[in-house]
Order: structure tokens, then C-alpha cells, then sequence
DNA sequence: TACGTTACTTGCAAAAAGCAAGTAACTAAA
DNA sequence: TTTAGTTACTTGCTTTTTGCAAGTAACGTA
């Protein structure tokens, strides 16, 4: 595994108040986190796949969201190819619980905006 | 109740793409939309005890949300005093529903993060 | 040798956030 | 009856973050 430089303070109460909301929002809150979280439980892995997305995340913001998950031990990166090299990125433990914190926000949407995917089809896409 | 001019659209596909993820993201995503939504399911109804939680979001930022949140309808606004004015918000179902979202923050963040306070302290907050 | 792909980085303009101060409407105290 | 205090904001300005386009490095394929 590469990049993980464990620095022991990824993650602790470190922001503006030990609620857990407003922690997870120091890691989680904007517009573009959660989705590349949402590509990976969808099995996607490589730079490319989550710029493929719908969504158009911005090439410098895809690289500069990655490097915070890798920085919080959500995501983890590895070289599955030498030359040229090639990299995958996986959640870790930590990284896969957030799928409750999805799966309340698809059951949200769906009760709330109209038109939104539904969860079957979601999880029909599901590795 | 005043300052909702439901222009049916506040709720639908609009955004990115159809996924009800997405959709929450363009609503609520960013570091304080789901703290003013805490605040309210603990009860806060005032202006000004959105202020003093401990996070402290800037007054601008405040009411920005209120307005975007009421927007949604996620939100509504009373006049509970004539003179002075006094306005008290509080949550439609649609915001209601938010707590299963909030949850699995709590949730997660009790997990990973160390020092996060604790669901049960929280729900002892409640009203 | 030229073109394509992957995984990024860099530069810059535009938008959003953050901070301090100001305002309007009233109430209560000196 | 000034003076101070409270609530619910707004305004102005600086700083930070986004977003877009273009560039780059390393390699592979025709």
C-alpha cells in the first residue's frame, strides 16, 4: 500500500466541536466527497472511472478530495501495475461504513426529489 | 406561515444527475446546512440560538441557509410575537426525515472518531 | 515517429466563505 | 429621556475554495 502515512491524527476530534455531525462535516461537507465515496461503493477504483461520472468533477478537485480520504484512512491506494503504472483506489473499513450515511441520503432522495434514481436500481449497480 | 412561496420546484432534478446522492449534495452539502438541521431536531428554533451553538457559523452564512432551507421546504418560518418581531423556525416533515441522515453521522462518527460525543448524550438533548 | 491513454499538476478567473461592522425595531434600565 | 441591550438580520471587504482549461510525465500501440 502506498501514501498512507499514518500520521495517528487522522481522525479525532480536531475541528470546531466534538459532535460527531460536525466532524463528519469537517471530512465529509461539499458537494463533491461523498460522491466520489458513493463511486467506490459502486466498485469503481481508478481516477479515470470516478471522472467519468455524471456528476463532471473537476480533474483537480478529484485529486485533491483523494488525497483527503487517503489522508483520513477512508480510502486506501494501491499500484496494481507496474509499467505504466496504474493505480486502485478501495475504501477501507472505515471508509465502507459510510455506506449508511448513502443509504439514508438515497432513501432521502427518493422520498423527496422526484425523478432521483431508486435504491433497487442503485443497488442493481452494486458489485 | 410566512416566506413560503412554494414555486413547486423546490424539490426535483435539477442539478448534476439524477442521483438522489447528488441531489442531496446540491441541497445540503457543505460544512453547515446539516448543523442549522441538528440544531432544530435538538429543538433550536431562534435566530440567534443557531448563533450560539458552539461551531459558530458566521450570521451571513445563517441566513443564506435559513433562506435556501426554507427555499427547499425543508424549513418553515413563524412570527411567534408581534412586537418585536420574533421568528421561529422549525422543521417540516422533510426536514424531520433528515434525522436518518444525521444518524448515521452520529453513528459514524462515534466510531471513528475519537472524542466525538456520544448518541446517547445526544438523544438526551432532545426534546 | 506520431498519437493515445492514465494520472495527475498548474494557472487563473469566478464564486463562496469568513470576519467585522452596521442597521432596524423594539424593550428595559438610569 | 437619553443610554444601553436584544433580536434578526444586511453590507462591505478580504481570503479561501471552486471550476475550467491547458499542460505534463510516463508509458503503450500503430
Amino acid at each position: 500500500m502506498i501514501d498512507s502515512k499514518n500520521t495517528g491524527k487522522e481522525a479525532s476530534v480536531d475541528g470546531r466541536s466534538p459532535c460527531p455531525v460536525a466532524c463528519c462535516l469537517d471530512l465529509l461537507g461539499d458537494k463533491w466527497t461523498l460522491l466520489v465515496v458513493r463511486d467506490l461503493l459502486l466498485g469503481k477504483t481508478t481516477y479515470t472511472e470516478f471522472q467519468k461520472s455524471p456528476e463532471g468533477i473537476p480533474t483537480n478537485i478529484l485529486a485533491e478530495r483523494l488525497k483527503r480520504l487517503l489522508a483520513a484512512g477512508i480510502i486506501e491506494k494501491s499500484e496494481y501495475q507496474q509499467r505504466p503504472k496504474r493505480y486502485a483506489y478501495r475504501l477501507t473499513a472505515k471508509g465502507r461504513d459510510l455506506r449508511e450515511v448513502l443509504s439514508s441520503m438515497i432513501d432521502w432522495g427518493n422520498k423527496y426529489i422526484p425523478g432521483t434514481v431508486s435504491r433497487e436500481q442503485i443497488e442493481a449497480m452494486m458489485p
